[in-house]
DNA sequence: ACAGAAAACTGAACCGGTTAAGCAGACGGC
DNA sequence: GCCGTCTGCTTAACCGGTTCAGTTTTCTGT
């Protein structure tokens, strides 16, 4: 059940240096107010008695943080478990946060109602000093939520839609004309975009580059269509889409397990890839590296991308404004799954 | 920056109320020491006010908790995204928590030191009441660590090597049987599995299970090779594997990324499957019905057995002894992946 | 009507830190 | 010699809850 010791306190440690424990504080926290001496003394005190500072009574404090931050992710369990994304992403604010000592609360819900229950909770409990907020949405509610609470906040995405709240955004724009452009260049011109849920914004981006892109490029039969980002979804919609009579050439996936499932599709129907079918996924990852034939993608730095929101977090944390910033684009990595038509 | 409004506290509603913090505290727990008239007044100026109890002065309260548990994964940030085994644990172990307003804690590291030192960091600076540790190893240094420390855990394992503290574990090594003999009746001999690292314990359980089923079932040649649960890993092992004269015809890999992989090597090597070679894949995600051929694998049930780890953590941080549990066996589902060789 | 007990509530201490205010002693300047 | 400042430290209040020990009020029994 664990040791018995009570945990040290800075009472303890002033006991032990025969100072008060105000005395102790002020040591421990390299602040004026004791001498280079006592100050030593407290600090190998400290140290051999292993102390910590409680967090709470740290947060407890006026003017205190808890030292803690929170993320929601509001995806269907199943299907989370496989978007990398999102694993990276958490591992690039953590590899941010480790320094200071902070600590990620991670939350995963169902829908979007939990989750700004999540951020009232969190906000009213203190349980965190702010939030790291994905997937924006299209008149996102959870933008007003936070504006008026108490509670730090960055967004990814944007810049569009955040209202006051500073935001990391990418250019998916620029990213997706590269992709019609880079299919346009081979030869295609009946294109599909599997588009993520219509509701996010950074769908509605994609789809409106992918279409004027396309149509830029003169490709007349473009068109998109929405799914959930599962891969029986991806499943459901490359089935319809390759069972038409002019079917598209290649198809473009707004995530890599809806990639990998058209994928699948696609070689169950006999269609060969590349040979009569071009994939394109949004978002790298080991999967795609993984299937055969590999798949075409676009990668972004995802871990940096989660470093940099954790700082611009620490420093709306910090109180200062926040600037709103652009992370580095993603990047079309060809690979097996992209080519030419043949017969 | 958010909102400006002050937090309210029991002070608020005890002058809204014209009582004194205590009884509101009472008030407010569901305890005697209140009129029911006077609590329900209370209850509802509360509402009024919006309150919420701060998570830190609960905390700091003698006996208090801090309603926070911790959980560490220690794997490479880039296969951890992909397994989807962790996010599912994590969504089942939410659910439970969910209902008594407990958040969850995660923590990525990239080595063994890092997770120990999370663990007496979280303890010392009191920042989770309790952790679920995963990937049990042989000599496990966390089991010693976190039995002397001031930390309640519940381990995902065992039961052996868990030392004083209550575990969680599964019966691979049956399952690993029912694989062996579904193999050896499909009229395989030649069979290897592609385990985890050999540090875990269940690894060490599974590889026994596996070549003692084997040798009962007359397969002497059967064998096991380590690796580390990484795509590049099956790629590279199941690479060497079948490029041997005498190559397997039947592999069982320890995750569903390492299976992936080695699908893919198979396809690119122009090995058939199950044709030629039959894939069975250890733990069944979304990832293993995708690909194609859809992969036969074992399912077990993670939300729940993160639901029942939650519970007893929870139990174990009440105080009392937690009895051992046994989480239900995963079981084998055949797919398009398994079948008799043809030709 | 009044003692005694139970119910309702108050006041204060406590958890473990931070920090403003106060105070003694050393030092420097004139 | 005295005044003023700086250093080094102590005291005490505060954060927002919980809880114990009392105190007052109300109820109960005879």
């Amino acid at each position: 059940m664990g040791g018995l010791m009570r945990r040290p306190t800075i009472m303890d440690i002033a006991k032990a240096a025969g100072v008060s424990k105000g005395a102790v504080s002020y040591a421990l926290n390299g602040r004026p107010g004791v001498s280079e001496e006592t100050r030593g003394r407290i600090l190998a005190i400290a140290r051999d008695l292993g102390w910590a500072p409680s967090s709470p009574a740290r947060a407890l404090s006026p003017g205190g943080r808890v030292g803690a931050i929170g993320l929601v992710v509001d995806r269907p369990a199943h299907s989370l478990g496989l978007e990398p994304f999102f694993m990276q992403l958490v591992s690039g604010i953590e590899t941010e946060l480790a320094s200071s000592g902070v600590d990620l609360l991670l939350q995963v819900t169902e829908d979007m109602g939990a989750e700004i229950a999540a951020y009232r909770r969190w906000s009213a409990e203190r349980r965190v000093d702010g939030v790291v907020m994905v997937d924006l949405r299209v008149d996102d509610p959870r933008v007003r939520l936070v504006e008026e609470l108490p509670l730090p906040a960055v967004l990814l995405g944007g810049p569009e839609g955040v209202g006051s709240l500073p935001c990391l955004y990418t250019d998916d724009a620029g990213a997706m004309r590269e992709v019609v452009h880079y299919l346009a260049a081979l030869g295609h011109r009946r294109i599909v975009q599997v588009a993520g849920p219509e509701e996010f914004m950074h769908t509605r981006a994609r789809v409106r580059a992918f279409l004027d892109a396309a149509e830029q490029a003169g490709l007349g039969e473009a068109r998109s269509v929405y799914a959930d980002y599962t891969g029986e979804a991806g499943t459901r919609t490359t089935r319809r889409l390759l069972a038409t009579t002019d079917r598209p050439t290649a198809l473009v996936y707004d995530n890599d397990l809806m990639a990998v499932a058209g994928l699948g599709v696609a070689r169950e129907m006999g269609v060969g890839v590349p040979s009569q079918l071009s994939i394109v996924a949004w978002d790298d990852s080991v999967l795609c590296r993984l299937v055969r034939p590999s798949l075409t993608a676009i990668a972004r730095d995802v871990i940096s991308y989660g470093r940099q929101a954790a700082l611009m977090l620490g420093a709306a944390i910090g109180g200062g404004s926040v600037e709103n910033r652009e992370a580095s684009r993603g990047e079309l990595y060809p690979r097996a799954s992209t080519g030419p038509l043949s017969a």
